[in-house]
Parts: structure tokens; C-alpha cells; sequence
DNA sequence: TCTCAAATTGTTATCGATACCATAATGCTT
DNA sequence: AAGCATTATGGTATCGATAACAATTTGAGA
């Protein structure tokens, strides 16, 4: 029998190459040059554990000179906690999205949770395969993007056994918690305001896909809501796959304006996509709003900025974020008491600049 | 064999608050469940391993059966391998770091590494915080942006003994890796391709702040080759704290043009406060460029959109992020072979847009 | 002074997967 | 047929921290 199977001290050969004595510290050495048990070091670790505040400052102050650095990996395993909470989202380049994010990771702040980011591309497989390797790191809470699934996905997140949160919309077979709004009726709402200005001739830009179901039902819910006014069938064209950029607003107005030259005001899926279709009229020569009015959804930075400034749809992207990881907190240390699948609608409001000012015209 | 397609699990589903059946599914489980040692199970999740492919059909069928996710946090535990890549980036909401991001997470795939993302908000001190976060979790690598970090965060980093990639800019002391440009260099080459144009009163909007390295640096940058130039000391102009917005461009100008009023061209630190700048100018009847240019830096897309299109500084945000990846990928498994410490320069190239044409005076 | 509860610290057994080594089975060579 | 490399699989000891429980000290009240 071996009594040595194991290398005590490995040699530091050209192991690294980096500067570092990259000796693996532990919590075990520190306690032995502090003279305490490990466990103690563990306690001084945390704020509510129960040592003697003479001795959390020796420690820390070994911890300061050995330049320990705790591992959660260990911890995490023996504590059952992962700390972690992941998160999904379409697109992390979308400013909408990147405030919802920032809007968690702040909400996260002091909980001594982190923040596993990805992106979905707007691919329900792909959220399958995020969710997959996601749950692989036992996060203790996950927020969604939206409320279409693949089934795996579904049973996935089922299986875990930990809180779920959807935003950005109300799926119509929530999985656990909401935190969204009915982007449908959202967009209703910009149609009925616009209505109400006097506009007639509606158009609209933004597809119908599997891939954006947020998109879809801004369109349909456009859709919907001119016809319920009684002015004909709304005049949509889709362009390029989600999400719009750009670029593809400034192609879709051109189409849409061939077809249907006598519109009077075009809605956007996004404000992306209106600064994209503003840009090109102005390039093109047409006045907005005096030839044409334009408004998008989601009001962006660029929509206040922009000249003419953008009629849009306030969305509260950053809170979302905020009430999803706060919905996760309550599930987290509610003890299941809270009692789960509510849906928290957040706030819309119309904001009407100058895209679409009908004193211009 | 059911032939049911239920959505919820076939047993009593009252068993806890939430969902699925939340009990521990541990790979002795699963291997027990086909006949095989735990041992075998986990080799059957990785792609080198000798298992017959017999023996990983049979498991990956038990896995599927049983709902098995893998557990990565006590694999990283006994592999003392985390998975891990940490990047640590100023702003999400930034297009262009968030860009940076995309292309690190696009090089990961399919390495097994997940990317931990972090946001320091320009702040030394946050990064110092995240710095440590990161470091408990244990990543294999790490990369930052830019070059300017708390001793401690430096000293941390040394300890880990982990490749760190820093990008953005060329910092003064390399911690080990660099990809990234010089961002006075940069601006240099715009001020020059301007000047060439024939402008001679040069404007800059732009702080000088500890807390935006890279800012400072376009800025010096600007300043410096103005006088080169023998163009008389650049005017130029600081506004609010990093990162300026769109909206403080909008305002700088303003109080640019009041000081100077025959200022020719104006630079930006960012594409974002150079379309602040112009939108401002449009709404106040000034037309640009032929009452006065304005320029970027950055080329976010919005520029090519905005009319007038914006000249700007092209950098590759996205080829920044994979470079920065491979790098790390490599000092991975390079087997510390290749030489640390090496200057991966990425490219960057002047983009002339209506915003600055000359012909249109 | 003694008792009991609270505060502080220590000991031991995990958490769940994987490294390492051993072993069994298979195939190919001479 | 023996020899040996190769492939497939199992057994055991960790990885490093923490939960759970035990032990010790301290202080207040009887």
C-alpha cells in the first residue's frame, strides 16, 4: 500500500507562466496561521455567524496578508447555495435589454447573489441550450425573456424546482412568476392615441415571427386596434428576421411607402427601427412628421435625442429587471410562503414627441 | 410507454410549492439506474473519454428518462477546473462593449466555458469588488477593459495566477496580456484625416477624468495633434461624468460654440455625444456639416443610419472581444508554450461620413 | 457558590463529481 | 500460444468549504 499516492507539494515547474506564487490557498491554512479552526474562518466569512469580533479581525487581517480569496465553488457545494441567478435575454446589444440586465444585477447588489448572464438570440433553441447550461450551475432563481419555450426547456426548468420569472410580456401558460406587460395592448394604446390625433392611414413595420414574440403581438395588437377603429386593414410589412435594426426600418418604409403611398403615420416594432425609417425620409427628402409621421416602441435614448424626437412607448425596462430579481428574492427567502404564479404588470405610457405632431402638419 | 405528451410530471404534483419533484438526482443515480459506475456516467459527458458508445447511448437514454442535469459546481470542485472566464467591462448598455462582449461569449462556444460578465460602471473601486466576486468563483482567465486598475485588484490578480487579458487600450504596465489600440493614436489619425480636409478650428467634447481611461487618452490624443498641427490650442470641452450621453453632447456643444463661436469641426470622445451634438444643432437651425462638422468615435450604428451620416473612428468591438477570448484560450491550453505578456493590436480606420464633408460647405 | 443559557469555537461528516490507479476485456503481433 | 498494447470500466480518495452537532467559556441570576 502507497502511502504517498498523492503529490503533497507540486514542484513549480513552468506550470504557469505567470508571475504569481499560484500556491492554492485555503481556508484550512489560514486558520492555521491565525491559530483558529477552519470553521471559524468560514463564520468570520459571513456577517450573521457568531465570532468574537476580536477574532473576525485577526482573521481578516491573515486573510489580508496571505491574500485569500474565498472559494464559492467549495462552498457552494457543501452549502447546497450556488448563490448564483441566471438570467436570459434576447440580445445583450438591445438597450432595452442591457437595462432590464442592469436593472437585476443592482437588485442583486449586497444579496451576495451573482448574475449568470446569456443571450438567446432570439432562438428558442438556443434558450433551450442556455437554460441547460445554466441549470448545470444550480442557480437558485431564473429570469426569462418572454414565455415561448421548447418543451425540454419546460421540463427543465420544472425539474429544477426553483423559481421562475418571465418578463418583458404575459405568456399566455406562465410557468411561475410574471413580471411584464401586455405588449399587445401596449401598442393598442399608441394606435388609439395617434387615433385620436387625427390620423387615418395606419402602417406598420415589424415581422411576425416565432422568433420575436414580442414583436408579434405589438403587430397584432396594432392590427387588432385599427381595425376595432373602424379604419380598414393596417398596411404591415415585415423586413429581415428579428431583431430589426436599423437599418432594415430605413429599407421598410421605402417599401412601405411604395405600396402604400398615402400613409399617413407608420408605428414601429422598435424605435430602432423608426430612427431607421426617420433617417431614411429626411435622407430622401420627406419631412417627418409633415409628410410622414413616425412612431416607435421602447423609447430608447436615441428617441428623446433625435430630431424630429420620436413618438414612442415608455417602457420600464430597467424596472423590470429590478421587480423580476426582487420577485426572485421574495420565492428566495419567502420560505414559500408567497404564494407563487402572480403576474406583476409594469407600467407603459405613451409618450408623444414631435415624430408625430400633428400641429406640424 | 406513455404515450401521453402531459406537461406536468405524472405524479402528485402537490409534493412541494413549486413544480417538478425537486429531489437531488445525483449521477450515482444514474448510474445505478443503468448498471454502471458513477464513474462511467461522467465520462459519458465528455467527449474525450473512452466509453463504449454502446455504454453512452444507454446513459444518455437514463439521462434523458431521469431528467439528470449535471452538476458543474462539484465538478469544478474535484477538476479544480471552474469553467469559468471572467469579463469585466465598463458599461453593458454600451453598444460597443457590449459588443465586446458578444464576440468573448461567440469564442467560448463551444469550449465548455461560460462567460461570468460584470459591469464596473467606469469605477476603479467597483472593479476592484468585482475583481474579487469573480476571483471566488474561480475562473481560468479573466479579461478587463482597459489598463487602469487599484493596486489591490493587481495584486489579486497576480495571486490567482490566471491569464488576464486587458483590452481597449495599451495600458502603461501590462498585467499580462493586451488587445486593444491606442485610443490617442487613434483620434490622432482622425484629427490628421480632418485637417487634410481643410479645417483648421478644432473643437473636442470630452472629459478628462481618473474614471474614463480611454476618454482621456482620445482626448490627450486630440489635443496633442492639434498642436502638431500648429492648429492653436484645441478647444476643447469637458461635460458631466463618463460616460457623456447623448443628451450632455447635445449640451456641450452648445457651450462649445458659445465660447467659440468660429469653431470649424468638433470631435467627440463618442459617437454617442456627437449625435447629441448634432441633433442639438439641427433642433437650434444650424445645419450640419455646413455651419459646423461634428465627428465621432467609435462608429455605433447609429452613426451610418443618422442623418447626417457620422464620421467616425471604426473600431472592431466585437473582434476585440474574440481576440480577447482566443488569447485566453490559448495561454489555456497553449500549455504555456507561447510567450505572455505579448501586444495584440487591433485595427481601427477612419470612416468619412456626410458629418464632416467638406464638399457640402 | 452553583446552575443554566448564551456566546464562541472545534470536530466530523458530508456536498457530488472527478483524478488517479487498478483491473478486466479485447485485439493484434510474432 | 504467449506477450503486450489498447480499450472499457470500477474503486477510492480527494477537491475546499460548510452543516450539524459537540464542547467550551462566559456571565447572570438564584
Amino acid at each position: 500500500m502507497k502511502a504517498e499516492p498523492v503529490k503533497n507539494e507540486d514542484e513549480p515547474k513552468d506550470k504557469r507562466l505567470k508571475g504569481g506564487d499560484a500556491q492554492k490557498l485555503t481556508m484550512a491554512e489560514v486558520a492555521k496561521y491565525v491559530g483558529v479552526s477552519a470553521m471559524t474562518v468560514s463564520r468570520a466569512f459571513r456577517q450573521d455567524a457568531s465570532v468574537s469580533e476580536e477574532t473576525r479581525k485577526r482573521i481578516m487581517e491573515a486573510v489580508d496578508a496571505l491574500g485569500y480569496v474565498l472559494d464559492l465553488s467549495a462552498g457552494s457545494l457543501s452549502s447546497r447555495r450556488s448563490g448564483f441567478i441566471a438570467a436570459l435575454v434576447p440580445s445583450i446589444n438591445n438597450s432595452n435589454f442591457s437595462d432590464t440586465a442592469r436593472g437585476i444585477t443592482d437588485a442583486l447588489e449586497d444579496t451576495g447573489l451573482q448574475l449568470l448572464l446569456g443571450y438567446t438570440d432570439y432562438s428558442a433553441e438556443k434558450e433551450e441550450k442556455l437554460i441547460e447550461a445554466m441549470l448545470r450551475r444550480r442557480p437558485e432563481g431564473i429570469i426569462l425573456t418572454g414565455g415561448s419555450h421548447t418543451d425540454r426547456a419546460r421540463r427543465m426548468l420544472d425539474k429544477a424546482g426553483i423559481p421562475v420569472v418571465e418578463t418583458w410580456e404575459i405568456p399566455e401558460e406562465p410557468i411561475n412568476h410574471v413580471v411584464g406587460f401586455s405588449n399587445s395592448e401596449a401598442m393598442s394604446l399608441l394606435v388609439r392615441a395617434l387615433a385620436s390625433q387625427g390620423y387615418r392611414r395606419f402602417g406598420y413595420i415589424g415581422g411576425t415571427t416565432a422568433r420575436d414574440t414580442r414583436g408579434s403581438q405589438r403587430r397584432s395588437g396594432f392590427l387588432r386596434t385599427v381595425e376595432e377603429l373602424g379604419l380598414g386593414p393596417g398596411r404591415a410589412i415585415s423586413f429581415g428576421v428579428p431583431p430589426i435594426s436599423m437599418e432594415q426600418g430605413g429599407q421598410a418604409i421605402v417599401s412601405l411607402l411604395e405600396r402604400w403611398p398615402d400613409t399617413e403615420v407608420v408605428l414601429c416594432v422598435s424605435d430602432l427601427s423608426a430612427f431607421g425609417a426617420i433617417m431614411e425620409c429626411k435622407r430622401r427628402g420627406m419631412r417627418v412628421p409633415e409628410d410622414i409621421a413616425i412612431a416607435g416602441f421602447g423609447d430608447y435614448e436615441i428617441s428623446s435625442i433625435c430630431h424630429p424626437s420620436i413618438t414612442t412607448i415608455n417602457v420600464d425596462c430597467y424596472g423590470i429587471g429590478r421587480q423580476a430579481a426582487a420577485r426572485l428574492l421574495d420565492a428566495l427567502q419567502g420560505s414559500g410562503e408567497t404564494t407563487g404564479d402572480e403576474i406583476t404588470l409594469t407600467g407603459y405610457r405613451v409618450v408623444l414627441r414631435e415624430s408625430t405632431d400633428r400641429s406640424a402638419q
